[in-house]
DNA sequence: CCTGCCGGGGC
DNA sequence: GCCCCGGCAGG
């Protein structure tokens, strides 16, 4: 823990994962300390996690570190300011993700960490995990000292040349630097799990990795500062083509990083359930949501499954039910917090049980859900953490356009963005959806059901078959006469 | 068997 | 992406 100790490792060059991990609450500075020959040690925050993709962490701290630390604090405001700006922004995402490692640094409780770091990216975050019980101390410490909870911005920029100094040689983390750090850490780490295919921030890692320290770091803060803020002149817009990109896998990833993110640099209790109050529909970054998701609250409570769709909600829920609280008050201390998750739900699947959602329980097989059409019923996914999460694609209606010579078609369904495929018609087939659901292979059994309207090849007949829709002409799904 | 259309495949 | 077609399945 004491940053003596990281600084010797790190100047040796050796890893300190764990330790450094560690120490990263409180000597964190230290590494930074070590620009040059230490960069490598640095990289130790972060552990498996980092060693992929991990510079980018590293080189996260580093640099905000090296900025601070080595360079004239001036500058090293700047760098933060975006950093952090860039963090309260994501932070609306934060119990959705439920990093536990952000939320740690967050200073949040302990109990935040168990509760909503979700295992899926704990496991994704490998380096967060093990911060885990550090920040958890650096939380208590944090706590008890009561800072200001939404420094983010500050953080970084805040280093004030006395805390650099103070960082740099003593251990124990006089403001939150340390928290922040650990809060870069991990948010990096999340952000590099996330963009791992990001060319930048391969360079960037095996730049960092390639002991170019200078190079990698640079390489860091181009990506984080692309990634981290919006407003940043990132080439990449990590948030732009996140929330363009709707049908992306990570997208949701980065979104929840985002979330995590800004919520890590956020104030605790008001904050929080500000931000899981509006985020599900405020929130810009879930845009790509909107259509296909839901976000509901889980509570986490042993043998309690309930699901209700706003946070203040379920944070009412756990406060009366769970803590034995007066639900009336609005005060929450934001223990509540711990207790509940986010959880994106399907909505076409949930059309009709969402009371219902269990991640366990099955399907909604029975009746065809009605097909929301073009309606903006949001689209469920699961939620990362639950079962559902198997997200079937087939969920998804398709739609297949006609022909421009097929004017005939009147219902063109326009189901789920823009995807083309044959409609899973609102004609009862159970199984199409319930199918989907829970098994990553829908097509199988999905077999459009006849339907009733005479088709292009009857009304027309072989004769006049260039008067087919296209789609009958290919033998397919006829447009034209649809049921 | 006819018909509708899925899944594939060729170009 | 356009176009075909083998083959399955409902009627």
């Amino acid at each position: 823990m004491t940053s003596k100790r990281l600084l010797d490792e790190s100047a040796g060059g050796v890893r300190v994962s764990s330790a450094a991990v560690q120490a990263g609450n409180v000597a964190l500075t230290g590494h930074c300390i070590r620009y040059g020959g230490g960069v490598t040690a640095m990289d130790c925050g972060i552990t498996s996690a980092r060693r992929k993709g991990p510079m980018t962490v590293d080189g996260f701290d580093t640099k905000m570190l090296d900025k601070g630390s080595l360079q004239d604090p001036g500058k090293a405001n700047p760098l933060g300011g975006n950093h952090f700006a860039s963090g309260r922004e994501k932070h609306h995402n934060k119990k959705k993700m439920g990093c536990a490692g952000e939320e740690d640094e967050r200073e949040v409780p302990p109990a935040v960490v168990l509760k909503r770091g979700s295992p899926t990216h704990r496991q994704t975050l490998n380096g967060q995990r093990q911060e885990n019980h550090v920040h958890l101390e650096c939380v208590a410490l944090l706590r008890r000292s009561q800072e200001p909870r939404c420094r983010p911005p500050s953080r970084v920029a805040d280093p004030s040349p006395d805390e650099l100094h103070a960082s740099s040689h003593i251990p124990v983390p006089r403001n939150r630097n340390p928290s922040g750090h650990a809060d870069k850490e991990v948010m990096a780490a999340t952000v590099l799990s996330t963009l791992s295919t990001s060319p930048l921030v391969l360079n960037a890692s095996s730049g960092a990795s390639g002991s170019v320290p200078e190079a990698a770091s640079r390489g860091w803060k181009e990506s984080l500062s692309a990634s981290y803020s919006s407003s940043t002149s990132g080439n990449w817009s990590w948030d732009a083509s996140d929330q363009s990109v709707p049908s992306t896998p990570s997208p949701p990833l980065s979104n929840d990083v985002i979330k995590s993110f800004l919520l890590s640099s956020q104030g605790e209790d008001s904050i929080e359930e500000a931000e899981s109050t509006h985020f599900p529909f405020e929130d810009p970054i879930p845009r790509k949501r909107k259509n296909s998701m839901k976000v509901m609250f889980k509570c986490l409570w042993k043998n309690c499954d309930k699901v209700l769709s706003t946070s203040s909600g379920i944070q009412r829920h756990i406060r009366t039910m769970h803590l034995g609280r007066n639900g009336d008050s609005d005060l929450s201390d934001g223990e509540e917090d711990f207790y509940y998750s986010e959880i994106e739900v399907n909505v076409d699947t949930l059309s009709e049980g969402l009371s219902n959602l269990t991640p366990t329980s099955p399907t909604t097989a029975g009746p065809p859900p009605v097909f929301p059409l073009a309606s903006d019923v949001p689209r469920s996914e699961p939620a990362h953490m639950s079962p559902l999460s198997q997200s079937a694609p087939s969920t998804l209606c398709h739609i297949r356009t006609d022909h421009a010579y097929q004017g005939a078609v009147t219902h063109i369904r326009t189901v789920s963005n823009g995807e083309k495929r044959q409609p899973a018609t609102h004609t009862p087939i159970g199984k199409t959806h319930a199918t989907n659901m829970s098994t990553p292979k829908p097509t199988t059994g999905t077999r459009k059901p006849r339907g009733e309207a005479k088709k292009c090849r009857k009304v027309y007949g072989m004769e006049k078959k260039d008067l087919w829709c296209t789609a009958c002409r290919w033998k397919k799904a006829c447009q034209r006469f649809t049921d």
